[in-house]
Parts: structure tokens; sequence; C-alpha cells
DNA sequence: ATGAAAGCGCTAACAA
DNA sequence: TTGTTAGCGCTTTCAT
């Protein structure tokens, strides 16, 4: 049989306390005095106790556990975001319980259900779709890189996001700068505000360059992979031989949209720049060198890790709005 | 203040039942009348009462949660394999915690302990390095993709990996039948199984061609990334001028091998050809074309989350160890 | 078929 | 400063 690892009461009894003294020891708080926790404290080392984080929980009621709300794992920014997330919570003294909603609503739902039975203290939502404020824990929350839907009536919510409109405009900006004049947008749904809010940035800098907005360039597409970028760039090359550049409002849709250009480019001759967004690591490589927008993933991480662990506390946030910086990183394709 | 969510001891008042009954009635088990069942089962439903897990794992010692340890959640492979597992496991009633070792021993460790003091009742190690029998956590384990360390001493263990083997041999084959004579090969540590098996593979298929296996033409990395495929590439093409073909162990190496033959090969015009290994999603595209061997991710998902879920409940295992088919899939660098 | 009651390991009043 | 004690919500004997 396996042997039940050692309790509080074990290690009270072991250092001649009551329970209630090794557990004000534990948790510093309550007073005792420095002979006693020393004793405790020799008693916990030499027979390797670790508190029943279980027990605890049902007292608390609140696990030292938070939910992460993730669209698509293999999406590797996400994937990112989400390592860091979990590096920096893990340092911070809580695991994290990675839930890949596969952008299904009803997964999202049982989902939650499972992590409000299973106690987590917090929850954070990674450009989640859903986001339904009734459904939701009654837990601090954060959202990441976009914000809550409007539907769903959250106010007030904790958000970080990229300055997505200022990465539109700037790859929009270059593209222009570099001659482009009819340039192509290729998004995912806009009523997601990453999405949307890039789209505006794409806006802004055709405008300020006194170009008008052509909504027959832009095509929107369902899904965030590189098949639905190529689809979205050979109907756009299709009906529109004056495209001259594409801006994307991810790198996955870009890689398909390059896919596409790579085909026709050859054979016509036909210079076509192009600009996603994401800054993937296959982004940098050689054959694909594809220019990008890059976020500054560390950052979610760490901003998003801290900021919840402070909520968690019941401490006051100083801010509940990040907006933070992009980067263009010019490569082959612009 | 937040509303405590309904107990059993409420459900049961309601139903003019005693607790145990209730119990009884969620767990199936015990006896009792088909009224008390029905009468019970409404107030449930009419409340939405949801049991406390974490009360219960307190009486049962487990909690319906499971450790998953990954050595990199942003390679593609290991997003999906862990996608799958969490999407069966899920089905089964389980949630899962996902580690992020960074092929660190300590972070490892860590995680180990705080999944111990989170009672989860399984483990999975997706390729793992060290995987430390004695520091190992006593509950059912599974190893997906790689073996156990010899060092580790660990015997018996129950083990999904592919045929990596297999995949050596048809990857180098294919590359020798349609003619190259001088295969290098950029593979990552190969005292890692599913690396070190691969080789095996291309060494097995090398020697029924008659062709004798040259340890020069051999780089191992030690990271799984396209710097280090690069890097190996640029090595032994500037040492090796016979190269003819590379056979990687890993996609994300012959990335790396791709965009360097990629200098080469236009200016001097010589037709290297390249395998990988895993399938990503990239490799699919027009622009990479990158022949690979195909990995049974679903079936890692599926067949690990089964056994795993089949070893908690105690039931005897049909097959302690699996050898999935891989798949060569031919595309232009071949 | 059902109920009463013990207790899982821990925290937090309340006493002393 | 330290101890006693009452639960947290649940499962599981042991009675009835």
């Amino acid at each position: 049989m396996r042997r039940r690892s050692i309790s509080i009461k074990e290690i009270s009894a072991l250092a001649g306390v009551s329970i209630a003294t090794v557990s004000r020891v534990i948790n510093q708080n309550g007073r005792f005095s420095p002979e006693t926790e020393e004793r405790v404290r020799k008693v916990i080392k030499e027979y390797g106790y670790e508190p029943d984080l279980v027990a605890r929980s049902l007292r608390t009621n609140k696990m030292q556990v938070v939910g992460i709300i993730v669209p698509d794992i293999t999406n590797e920014f996400f994937a990112r975001v989400t390592q860091e997330l979990q590096h920096n919570l893990f340092a911070l003294g809580f695991s994290a319980i990675i839930c890949n909603t596969n952008e299904e609503y009803d997964k999202e739902k049982r989902y939650l259900a499972m992590l409000k039975s299973q106690k987590v203290s917090g929850l954070i939502y990674i450009s989640g779709e859903f986001a339904d404020g009734k459904q939701s824990l009654q837990v601090p929350t954060i959202y990441i890189d976009r914000k809550p839907p409007v539907n769903s009536g959250i106010q007030d919510y904790v958000l970080i996001e990229s300055d997505n409109a200022g990465g539109g405009y700037e790859a929009t900006k270059a593209l222009l700068e570099s001659g482009c004049r009819h340039i192509a947008l290729v998004t995912y749904r806009t009523d997601i505000s990453s999405h949307g809010d890039r789209m505006l940035g794409y806006k802004r800098a055709l405008q300020e360059h006194g170009i008008p907005f052509d909504p027959a360039l832009t095509v929107q597409t369902d899904k965030v992979d590189m098949a639905c970028g190529f689809k979205a760039a050979d109907t756009l090359l299709r009906e529109h031989s004056e495209i001259d550049g594409f801006f994307c409002t991810a790198d996955l849709l870009a890689f398909g949209v390059r896919d596409r250009v790579y085909d026709t480019s050859a054979p016509t001759g036909r210079r076509l720049r192009l600009i996603g967004f994401d800054d993937l690591s296959f982004s940098g490589t050689k054959s694909v060198a594809l220019s990008s927008v890059r976020q500054s993933v560390r950052e979610f991480g760490q901003l998003g890790a801290e900021t919840l662990v402070a909520m968690i506390n019941g401490q006051e946030l100083q801010q509940k709005q990040y907006l933070l910086p992009v980067q263009l990183i010019q490569r082959a394709t612009s």
C-alpha cells in the first residue's frame, strides 16, 4: 500500500505543539515564538511535509489554481502567451489549467463548469470569443489579447492587449511608403477586437495617404489558418489585378497568402508586398522572410500573471487596462 | 457577497432525504428506490447542483485531474498531442494541468511537487527528459513519444510511441531510391529514444542499400529548433560537398536545413533532397513543401487518455506498449 | 432502502 | 503566545 503522506497533525505531535500552531507557522500568520517556529520548521523539513492543497482549499474555498481559456493552443502565438503566463503564475505559487476551446461555445461552457467545481481562484481569457458574463465564475478574471465581446455586457474589465491599431497602421504605412497603392486586407473576424483594431489602423494609414478605403479589397476569414489565407488571396488576386500589397492581421493568414502569391508572382513577375502580424518563428526564416508586427509576448505573460494574482489577493489595481507597444519587423516581403 | 453554491446537505434537506442518500444517487452506488432517485434528481436539476470536486477529493484523496509534463508547448507537435490528450481526458471526466518544463530538470521537479500536493490522479510524460523514478509521484503514469531514460531505472512502463525506426527507414529509403548516395543526418540527441530510433532506421536503410554509415555526415543538435538545423546544415555543407540529401529527425530541424540549403542550391544549382519528421502544418505549404513523416497525433491523444484513465480506475491493461504506424508524405523536397 | 455519524487535512474563530 | 474546537462538502461504514 502506498504510504499516505504526513499530515499537519503528525507534525504537530512530533513538534510537541498544537496543529493550530503548525498552521500558523506554515501560513506565517498569528503569533508564535521564534523557538516554536524553529522547532516546527525542523520537523517539517525532516519529514518532508508538504501541505495538502486540496484540504486547504476545502477550507478556504479556493484552489491555488487558475484557469486559462485559449482558443487554439496549436497556434504558436497563443502557445507562447500561455507558456509565459504559466511560467509566471507558477513563480507566484499558482498552477494553471489550460483549456483549449477550439472556439466552440459549448466546450467553453463545459470548461467553465469544470473550473468552477475545481474551485479555481482566477480566470484568464486569451482571445476569448464568448466569455459569457452570466456563465462566468465569480472569480477575478482578466482578458488578454482581445476585449470581451460587447454583447456579453461585461463592464469594467481588466484587459491586456497590444496596440493593435498602431500595429495595423505601421504595417500599412510601410507598405504605402514602399510604393503600394492597392493594398488588400486579409483579416479574421473584425468583431474580434484585436483584428478589428488592426483593420482600423489599416484604414487610418490609407486615409492619411489620401487613398480611399476599398471594401472590395478586404476579405474576412472565418478561421486563423493558412488555408483561409490562401483562399482569401486567391479570390482577391483573381478579381483585382491592381493589388500590389497585402496586410494580414495574422501571420498564419499571411503564410497562406504568401503561398498563393508565390504561385503567381514567379510567372507574371508581379511584385507583391506582404506584411503579417504576430511574428511567429517561421516568419524569421530565410525562406519565408515575412515582414510582421511583433507583439510583446513576454509582457503579456508577466503582466497578466502579476495582475491576476494581485486581484486574487484583493489588492487594488493601479491600472486596469494595458496597451502594449508593438514593433514592425521588416523582412523580404515588404 | 458571492452566494456560496448549493451543497449536498441543502439538496438532501430539499429532497427530504439524508445526505448519504443523495451521495448514493450521485455516485450510483449503494441502493435506493427509483422514487427516491427521481426526487433527488429533480432537486439537483432544479437547483443546478454541481458536486464540489475539491471536497470529494479530500475524501477520496484524489483529484479528477492529471498532470501532463511537456518539454515545449510552442513546438506544434507537442501542442497537438497535448490538445488531443486534453480533449479526450476531458471527455472522460478529467482535467489536465499542463506543465511546460522547457527541458529543465529543476522545473520538472518543482512541477512534480506541485502536482503531488495538488493530488493529481495520474501523470503523462510527453517526451520527458528526466522522469526521475524516485521523484515521481506514486500515481499511474504513462509515457508518450519517447521511452523513459534508462538511467531512471523505470521498469515495466506504459509507453505509446510512433514507429520511429520505421519512419526513419522509410524516409531514408525514399531518398536513396530517388538517387541520393550521400545522405546527411541531422538529429536531436540520440539518447532520446524517438530520435535515436529514427537514426536506427536511417542506418538500416543505408545498410540495405549497401552504403556504409559515415559518422561524419551526422550532426546532433542540442535543441529542436530551426536555428540548430540551420547551423548543422551549414557545417555539413561546408565540409562535405558530396552531400546530396538530408534526413532530419524533426521538421523544425528540417526547416532550418532548408533555409540553409535554399541559400546554396540557387547559385550552385546543386539539387539537395530533404525529408523531415512530424509533418507540421508548415510542411504542407507550397512555399515549404517539405517531405515528412507523419505521426498519428490523434491516436496518441486517444490511446493515451484511455489508457491512463483505465489505469486510474484500476483496470487491467490489455497492452502496455504501443507502436503506432507512421506515414511518409512526399512533397517537393524529395 | 435509508439514515446517522465519523472523519479526510486544514484554517480560523475563540479561549486561555 | 498557544491550544481547543468547529466546521469546509463529501464519502463511507455501520446501524436500522
